[in-house]
DNA sequence: TTCCCATATTGCAATATTAGAATATGATGA
DNA sequence: TCATCATATTCTAATATTGCAATATGGGAA
């Protein structure tokens, strides 16, 4: 079908998936570190750094976008990307969440 | 063309994506939640648990542990699942990592 | 052996994703 | 105004993903 099922699932699960499903991406995952590391953040410069054609990183932003990943500053000719500290917190804060359960308790595998 | 472009991304980056594309599937993700709070792991109880049919579960812990995210011990006729503490820790160590390098930079947007 | 039970695999059909060419938009400068 | 630059959108073909029915596998029990 193609088709994820979302019914079923909490709110919260089906979100979190669509976040990490936007980060499962080489394209996508790059352009987040690029993010992270680069002072500055013109959409041209990540064009420039992907060996990818504008529309599809274009596409890719806005995705991450949509998501709430990235912001995107209009500024005049240019649009200057950045992390959106408060989606990537949803991220941070799902991991160290999981990770703190998995801790707590021992594997039932060896 | 459905396919998604890996030369030109660094090996890593390859390999995160991966597991994040993995994670990005609410059934997925709700398998690697049961399994950190869950005492036990059993197959079974994944499919009473999820409301999607025992062969598309079946499928789902296949990529979970194709990515190294899950493993899996036979223990007589059933299958027991756990998380497999390796591979979520390169998530996590990713997601420490990317959250260190945002800190200790200000956002250029605001 | 044969019959269950638990899980995996196969084989679709429907839908989603991806990449890039072509094109559109929208701002700036001449 | 017109030309140019930066980015977005649209379109299309190729491929991937998803879900499930049907079936296969493989272990234990009778």
């Amino acid at each position: 079908m193609g088709i994820t099922k979302t019914e079923g699932f909490s709110e919260e699960t089906n979100k979190m998936a669509e976040v990490l499903k936007a980060l499962g991406h080489p394209a996508r995952l790059s352009i987040m570190e690029y993010l992270a590391k680069s002072p500055s953040c013109v959409c041209g410069e990540i064009v420039d750094e992907l060996p990818l054609a504008q529309p599809t990183i274009s596409r890719h932003l806005s995705e991450l976008k949509k998501v709430g990943l990235i912001k995107g500053n209009i500024d005049g000719k240019n649009i200057c990307y950045c992390i959106n500290e408060e989606g990537w917190n949803g991220v941070k804060d799902f991991v160290a969440n999981l990770s703190g359960i998995l801790e707590s308790k021992n594997s039932c595998c060896k």
